[in-house]
DNA sequence: TCTGGGGTCCTAGGACCC
DNA sequence: TCTGGGGTCCTAGGACCC
């Protein structure tokens, strides 16, 4: 059996433990930039604000009904989920972090528990420990657990905690989910399957297995397999290693010139290149792209993007700015309203593979890699002692290009500073 | 006026190998 | 007219997730 368990409007609810006069209130958190709507309490919800709608479509609704409105902050959600994560791997033998605000738990071995009950225990002490609410799933797959925890957060009968077991129980639950809310069915295979009449889940799990392999590949396989009971998706218990690094941002403003863009680029290179030592790996290829507003109907669109081989593996902030730089100028052009930006390394190498060719003559100066290497030691130490940005390559300006974030909340758990301004 | 950011996996087809 | 069999690697594109 796999319980997932799944923090209630994660976002939203931590906005909300630090706010206690809150509570009962409908609170929206915006996306970067203060674009969309990306998480809602359960009152904003009951007042048809739609998950990803753009903030200035709703403003007057969030202004009538006296919405609370946050910008995001991942400081504050990222320790949230930690802390919620900690407690939930003490309640179970092996746990998977699926993303900040779900885990999977390893149930097998509670044979001699009643496992309903055992999820009121789970929620309980998350929500005393943390503040959080969560609601759990528990089943013989991790897509029927998936099942069961949608139910337990939409029917209040379930108290929180949905436990599938049972024949009829799961076949019920299949029943009265429709395919688009299965996961791992998104937008266009819904349409497909609806096409083909397959509307619940108990349609899905009851079709036809070869058309369900051709039309959706192994994937869709493995779902219909385990809506069936049939366990496909194991625990992941170590996170897989990453296979790329993204920073892209939208921009708050129209961009043009191609001297803005450099900045942009090297900024964004600069933040894949921290990110990229502190996965403690190597980069072997660089993409970098820049695209117009896909909403702009009057302006030209263009979405250009390039991938180029570094000439070694690396993650030099200054190779990576370089590279950037030249692949910016080749995919540049004259005359765009540009509204976003991004760059992506990939192509990753351990970096221990890397520097143990071991030196001839040791006593000679150290090589040019390990005197890179030291550098970029020094500058990353400095900017974790500093605060970060605090030493970095003319080329970036983390000022010029971070979000919009008018409706930050402080960073309750994490920085000091914040701390002192809430008593003050 | 204003529309997020960061990921993964799978397939198909082409180039190339012996 | 007849034209093998079995691979790998790479890339683009399409689907999905939170």
């Amino acid at each position: 059996m796999f319980a997932l368990v799944d923090c209630n409007n994660f976002y939203a609810s931590c906005e909300r433990t630090f706010r206690p006069e809150l509570r009962l209130r409908p609170v929206v958190v915006l996306s970067n930039n203060d674009g969309c709507i990306i998480a809602r309490s359960e009152e904003a919800k009951a007042l048809g604000i739609q998950m990803g709608t753009p903030e200035f479509k709703c403003r007057e609704l969030l202004k009538k009904h006296n919405v609370s409105v946050f910008s995001s902050n991942y400081a504050l959600y990222g320790d949230m989920s930690s802390r919620v994560m900690r407690l939930l791997g003490k309640l179970a033998p092996e746990i998977e972090v699926y993303s900040i605000d779900e885990a999977f738990l390893d149930m097998s071995s509670f044979t001699r528990f009643d496992l309903a009950d055992y999820g009121q225990h789970m929620r309980k002490t998350v929500r005393l420990h943390t503040g959080i609410p969560v609601c759990v799933g528990i089943a013989p797959t991790k897509t029927l657990a998936k099942i069961a925890n949608r139910l337990a957060k939409k029917n209040p009968h379930y108290q929180g905690v949905c436990v599938l077991k049972s024949h009829a129980e799961i076949h019920d639950a299949l029943e009265c989910t429709k395919v688009e809310d299965i996961w791992g069915i998104g937008r266009q295979w819904s349409k497909l399957l609806q096409a083909k009449r397959i509307e619940s889940a108990a349609d899905l799990a009851a079709a036809s297995a070869a058309w369900v392999r051709k039309h959706l590949h192994i994937v869709g396989a493995r779902i219909q397999a385990e809506l069936q009971g049939t366990s496909c998706l194991p625990m992941e218990l170590v996170r897989p290693a990453k296979q790329s690094i993204c920073t892209s941002r939208s921009f708050g403003r129209s961009v043009s010139t191609l001297a803005e863009l450099q900045q942009a680029v090297a900024t964004f290179a600069g933040k894949c290149a921290v990110k990229l030592r502190k996965e403690d790996s190597l980069a072997s290829m660089l993409t970098v792209f820049i695209a117009t507003s896909p909403f702009d109907e009057s302006g030209a669109r263009y979405w250009g993007t390039r991938t180029a081989a570094l000439k070694h593996p690396t993650n030099d902030s200054r190779a990576i700015l370089n590279a950037a730089d030249k692949i910016l100028e080749g995919i540049f052009r004259d005359g765009m309203v540009y509204k976003k930006a991004g760059v992506i390394v990939s192509g990753f190498v351990p970096r221990k593979s890397c520097s143990t060719t071991l030196s001839l003559f040791p006593e000679e100066e150290p090589s040019a890699y390990e005197r890179d290497a030291r550098l970029m030691l020094v500058m990353d130490s400095i900017n974790q002692r500093y605060g970060s940005g605090a030493v970095h390559l003319a080329s970036e300006n983390s000022e010029a290009w971070k979000p919009n974030q008018e409706r930050l909340s402080p960073s309750y758990t994490t920085r000091w500073d914040d701390i002192i301004e809430v008593k003050g």
